[in-house]
RNA sequence: GGAGGCGUCGCCUAGUCCGGUCUAUGGCGCCGCACUGCUAAUGCGGUUUGGGUCUUACCGCCCAUCGAGGGUUCAAAUCCCUCCGCCUCCGCCA
């Protein structure tokens, strides 16, 4: 949610906004209007509501025929009011309709354009010349196979396509990266949270999942509860509706947490090993700042991000995303994205966006210094999506015989194992 | 799942039975000022949040806000209904 009074004084910047995303800029028309009305039906409201009140004090004073006419003339105030007051609602309710609807605005040093127009802006480490080392690299599932360490034959079996289980150094893998990432995290200052998964409606509006993406969230009928996609979900509503002190920021946290996606729409696309799946562990970075530090803030925490993936010793670059690929909730995003040898690409692993007060203001969160209160800046950021991690880890450090190199990061939580052996008796 | 109790402007709390004198009481904390060698103490004032109005700053004023939403009434913290949360007990259960 943006500031009403931006828009009014501004309107201009936010066609501006809607435009670069690829969004309705009519809605920017619309909202004004709307606003307009609720201003006006607002101050009507409260201006028959004043002159009730004054009335209403006589009344008690009053005897005799001076108090049944001021009771037949309250009575006529009271039906106006309660009318106004429709009004008022119905006004109020219309314009934050459309609120919700409208995106964050986009940063200004923001690449214009789709998902094709990123721009590379570093790359760290270079792709394994494979063939100078004489084999064919195998990929991330017949890798994974060979360990005994992911099976999806029988993930589809139990609950369909895009599940999967990892079993044995599969899972052992999840639990070092997992343990790796929050000591990274921890070191750095953040507070780990285990958060819930399962969040009210006002949490996945608030963080901006219900708009454009909704279509990609888990929802439970029954108790008008969500799946969230992310733990950054309940890590920016974990304040929602506090006000908080201005000398506690920035506010830390390392979420760790089950995701659920639905993926719809991405029928074909990635079907083969566990690069996109229903449901995948990740730990999240989330931070609650002031405004005026949130950009540095996005640097610190792709900064984070990239001496994760460089402790793990994998090749990747760092991307600025277009803005018509932000999300309704981003102002600026940057993604890291491994080198997938069986693929010849790099494929995102973590992804970081700078919300300004997008979230704030729809959570109703503030924070109070010695200007007031007013909203604040969240910002989150990826350390370690498991699945995609692995598949980096296994294709990336792979030898010839199928078995894996253990980054040294990694190494304290496997017992100090440094290479994962393929498994000779299949469990098949 | 069943029964009961509770929810007041940071925290605690008065008010709810019996609607208007509530512009929500008092204490604690916090902020400002005064006074005092310093500290402490004391005194005075301020201290929910949101919207609007106004020279979009200050001051002021208006409206809303007593868990949320409806209803009754000229008038609701107070009466009625629904929902949410917390607590106690019972049942079930990893």
């Amino acid at each position: 949610m943006i500031d009403l009074r931006l828009l009014r004084e501004d309107p201009d910047r936010v066609r501006a906004s809607q435009r670069a995303r690829g969004e309705d800029v009519a809605l920017v028309d619309s909202l004004l209007s709307a606003d307009e009305r609720r201003r006006t039906s607002s101050t009507r409201f409260d201006e028959l509501r004043a002159e009730q009140k004054q009335l209403g004090k006589l009344i008690p004073k009053a005897q005799g025929e001076e108090k049944a006419e001021l009771l037949a003339r309250t009575k006529e105030l009271a039906e106006a009011v309660k009318a106004a007051d429709a009004e008022q609602h119905d006004a109020a309710e219309q314009a934050q309709q459309l609120l919700l609807r409208l995106g964050n605005l986009v940063h200004p040093d923001v690449p214009i354009g789709g998902e094709e127009d990123f721009v590379v802006l570093e790359q760290h480490g270079a792709p394994r010349d494979f063939a100078a080392e004489g084999f064919t690299p195998k990929d991330h599932l017949e890798l994974g196979e060979l360990l005994g360490a992911i099976d999806v034959d029988r993930g589809a079996k139990v609950s369909g396509s895009r599940f999967y289980y990892l079993t044995g150094v599969g899972a052992l893998l999840e639990l070092a990266l997992v343990n790796a990432a929050i000591a990274q995290a921890t070191a750095a200052g953040f507070t780990p949270v285990l958060t819930p998964t399962l969040v009210k409606p006002s949490a996945m509006a608030g963080t901006g999942y219900l708009g454009q993406v909704e279509d990609d969230v888990y929802y439970l009928e029954k108790d008008d509860l969500y799946l969230v996609g992310t733990s950054e979900v309940p890590l920016a509503a974990y304040h929602m509706d506090e006000i908080i002190d201005a000398g506690k920021l920035p506010l830390r946290y390392a979420g760790f947490s089950s995701c659920y996606r639905r993926e719809a729409g991405s029928y074909g696309k990635d079907t083969r090993g566990i690069i996109r799946v229903h449901q995948f562990d990740k730990v999240e970075m989330f931070v609650y700042t002031t405004p005026e530090d949130a950009e540095a803030e996005h640097q610190r925490l792709l900064a984070w991000e990239k001496q994760w993936l460089s402790a793990l010793e994998l090749p990747f670059q760092v991307i600025e995303l277009a803005s018509g690929d932000l999300g309704s909730s981003a102002s600026r995003k940057f993604d890291c994205e491994a080198w997938i040898p069986t693929q010849a690409k790099y494929r995102e692993l973590t992804s970081t966006s700078n919300t300004t007060e997008f979230q704030s203001r729809r959570l109703s969160i503030r924070l109070r210094d010695e200007k007031g209160t007013r909203p604040l800046a969240t910002l989150n950021g990826t350390l370690c999506a498991v699945p995609r991690t692995i598949v980096a880890i296994l294709e990336n450090h792979q030898l010839a015989d199928g078995s894996v190199r253990v980054p040294e990061v990694l190494r304290p939580y496997l017992g100090g194992r440094e290479v994962l052996e393929p498994v000779t008796t299949s469990a098949k």
